[in-house]
DNA sequence: TGTACATCAGTGAACGCGCGTTCACTGATGTAC
DNA sequence: TGTACATCAGTGAACGCGCGTTCACTGATGTAC
């Protein structure tokens, strides 16, 4: 809860801040937030500094004071929105291990932004590397998701892929998991994240069923519940 | 394997044509394998009319006698990857009604060319609305997929999902299957992408294991095969 | 086979536009004594 | 409390650039008689 500024844009941190570190805070925070709003209206390419300016009602070079250039303000938009799931996890995780309240803090979160949610699982821009921070955040995240799916049911059956995982121990980082929690996890991770890449890009319009039960009945199915 | 032409980019057609048709037939391929490359290289965003022109060796005004715009070009190549890709599924589905051969074939016509993958399952653009020919191709492809599924072994039991989609039939064109084989389907498409997805958007470098096994496990499972 | 005409691919100049980014500068805010 | 100085947010002009697209035109290809 604490720490850097999230992507809520209004948050000026800690307190022990002066005047002035106080009101950059919140102009930065502000750029980001009409850096959402461009993203979520027109996509990520069309994602223009100037624009952004004058939305604020300032001149284009004045945001140079805050980002060094727009690839930093991209990094940075990719980078809340990572940190904003992981303290999604944590907050869910804090009441216990349960893979069913992590499921849906997921589809919550991504439906709450589906934009932010593809800034993180949607098509890879060619050229961009994200910084060694995001893929430490992004590693915390899984571990989270680890964490609760050793909780499940186990299913010790050996399959070619448990063996292949068993030799690639090093995910996840020397997490303390058997290979079958392993397995365990990523299904669960590509499961839920099948459901929704289809959902918000808009495959299932049209279909006339709701998107809402076919993540439940798939919850159901990975967390062995029959009748919930 | 008739019929318009396809995004292999040098084929002429029924042959019944004018040298000029012929012509025009095969610039409009380069261009648009240029524009491939484009994507591939730089992304979506990227992808200029005048670009294109100046790697053929033209004048950037030259296009226009082939595309009436830019966002038709775009439009075009997303139609012309629903096309291979029904074009992929009806070839597997020619040897018989196996899922697990139309899953393969899924996997390998993505990883051929991921960022046509992404063009069809990728982030999609805000403003953009695919024609109703392109939404034709994407039924075809799930009555290809559905029509497999119904051969996979029955699992009758019911689900609070499956009597919804009970009222909701209208799917795949009043496709003649019970909702146990559209909910298995629907499992099978969305557990396939929720692998490639990630894969292809490289949530899976740096731990080590091999995605193919991984899909391979998850398609094991969705067949009922235990040990392959 | 030769001539007159129509078709159409491609060019070059030009349009207005918005972009990212730099630079020298103004003016307000904060700090030190 | 008042003055001198440093910090820093924001401006306006300017840079070069590439974009999509239009237009009038040239020249080659094909067609009709």
């Amino acid at each position: 809860m604490t720490g850097t500024d999230t992507s809520t844009g209004t948050g000026t941190g800690t307190g022990s801040e002066t005047p002035r570190e106080r009101y950059r805070a919140q102009v930065r925070a502000e750029i980001k937030a009409h850096a959402r709003e461009q993203l979520a209206s027109a996509g990520a390419s069309a994602l223009s500094l100037n624009a952004i300016a004058k939305r604020m009602g300032m001149s284009g070079p004045a945001l140079y004071r805050y980002f060094a250039s727009r690839d930093e303000l991209i990094t940075e938009l990719i980078r809340d929105a990572y940190r904003s799931l992981a303290d999604t996890f944590v907050a869910t995780a804090a009441a216990g291990p349960d893979p069913s309240a992590l499921a849906y803090a997921l589809r919550g979160w991504a439906l709450e932004d589906p934009h932010r949610y593809f800034l993180v699982y949607g098509t890879p821009v060619p050229g961009y590397h994200a910084p060694d921070d995001i893929t430490g955040i992004a590693r915390g995240i899984m571990a989270t998701l680890l964490d609760a799916c050793v909780a499940l049911p186990p299913d010790p059956s050996v399959t070619p892929f448990r063996s292949h995982l068993e030799e690639h121990r090093r995910w996840a980082g020397d997490h303390p998991a058997d290979p079958a929690a392993l397995h365990r996890a990523l299904t669960f991770w590509s499961r839920l994240h099948g459901v929704l890449s289809l959902e918000l890009a808009g495959h299932f319009t049209g279909t006339g069923f709701d998107p809402a039960l076919f993540f439940a009945a798939e919850v159901d199915e990975l967390t062995g519940a029959s009748a919930h």
